[in-house]
RNA sequence: AGGCCAGUAGCUCAAUUGGUAGAGCAGCGGUCUCCAAAACCGCAGGUUGGGGGUUCGAUUCCCUCCUGGCCUG
């Protein structure tokens, strides 16, 4: 879906430039952020399902207090961890920003490892029901009482097609679709085929999308182990023990089925010992950066940069971009609309 | 030193009366349209501690060596 040309006729002022920065946990995209902080006029904006909880802070990997009092980064701490946030609701929250940030002159910097995010925000979303926490409660208990295969079963009477497509195996896709039968009694695969709707962000911005790849699988493994070692170090088990201790938090949610709070909560229930804790966070973590390249591997027209963990991308690389983004300031220190991205 | 038990995939363990090995986890690849740090799908992986013997055939029986644990001195 690409509406370029079409959107150029329709709005022939110049877009406005935007930068992505993408890569798996523990790459080394937060640092390469902030150096950018540090020279140029930008704003950023985070693209981390995890860090937009508050109170989420040591095992999502935010940056500390004092540097984000120094670089400002929109989309964080912005949701109770009780109250799901959703790639929908993060379009039109990121959309928002990034005319924030032209509106200020700046150049947004979107920051983050949840592709499915980068991937809604590019391409944008079929209409569709939002999620509903009451049929989704009732579902859930249909899946207790009947079975995953019940719930297929359901599924293939009310739409076939998308009973096809969706692994009976998969709770999760079954329940969305039978949810949005039931709150809109318009298929799923009904709603597939409705054209997008909504805003084109092609239209408006010129994006430069960069990608942080890991040249060595095992020194990813090394800083990923590192990582949450020293995670465990800055109070991290404390942390989750505060979240436990609200009556309206389970593990149930979205934020706390994330990496190494789900862990974390499961041990403090007594459920594993503390290396097992400990083992089965790191390897969620590297089930995650494998996830995460992935999706990296599948998209074109993404600029590859190879990092080694721990040591960041190549010095010539900063050095390259800082003078590229640099060409579209102003004296006056803004971007201008048309700036290369 | 003697006795007993154990040694099978990276890890934890299976394998009916001997018929040349399976699973979970980890790993790797993939899917992805309002939970995505989620949910799911697939793949690979072992000269069964070493050596010898019995047998048509040994993870399985016998001998020996090595390693670990327990018990007795």
């Amino acid at each position: 879906m690409d509406l370029r040309a079409d959107s150029v006729r329709a709005a022939p002022q110049a877009r406005w430039p935007a930068l992505f920065i993408m890569g798996p946990t523990a790459s080394g995209k937060t640092e390469l952020a902030l150096a950018l902080a540090e020279r140029l006029p930008i704003s950023l904006i985070s693209v981390d399902s995890t860090q937009v909880y508050r109170g989420l802070d040591i095992g999502s990997a935010k940056p500390d207090a004092v540097l984000r009092e120094r670089h400002p980064h929109a989309l964080v701490d912005i949701r109770d961890p009780a109250d799901p946030y959703s790639a929908a609701d993060f379009r039109d929250d990121a959309l928002a920003a990034m005319d924030a940030a032209r509106s200020a002159g700046r150049l947004p910097v979107l920051v983050g490892g949840t592709m499915l995010y980068f991937r809604v925000l590019e391409q944008g979303i079929a209409s569709m029901p939002p999620s509903d926490p009451a049929v989704r409660a009732a579902l859930d208990a249909r899946q207790a009482r009947d079975g995953v295969a019940a719930l297929h079963a359901a599924l293939a009477q009310v739409d076939p097609e998308a009973a096809r497509r969706i692994d009976p195996g998969n709770p999760q896709r079954i329940k969305r679709a039978l949810e949005v039968h039931e709150v809109s009694g318009r298929t799923l695969s009904w709603w597939w085929a409705q054209p997008a709707v909504g805003r084109d962000l092609h239209a408006d911005f010129e994006l430069r999308r960069v990608a942080l790849e890991p040249t060595d699988r095992a020194a990813l493994h090394q800083a990923v182990a590192r990582r949450f070692d020293a995670m465990l170090a800055a109070g991290l088990i404390e942390e989750v023990r505060g979240l436990r201790g609200r009556p309206e938090l389970h593990p149930g949610l979205p934020a706390i089925r994330s990496v190494g709070y789900r862990q974390v909560w499961s041990h403090l229930d007594g459920e594993t010992t503390a290396e097992e804790m400990r083992e089965r966070s790191v390897a969620a973590t590297r089930q995650l950066a494998r996830r995460q390249l992935t999706w990296l591997r599948s998209w074109d027209g993404v600029e590859r940069v190879g990092v080694l963990p721990g040591k960041g991308p190549a010095p010539g690389f900063l050095t390259a971009l800082l003078r590229s983004l640099e060409s579209g300031v102003a004296p006056g220190g803004q971007f201008v609309a048309g700036a290369p991205p």
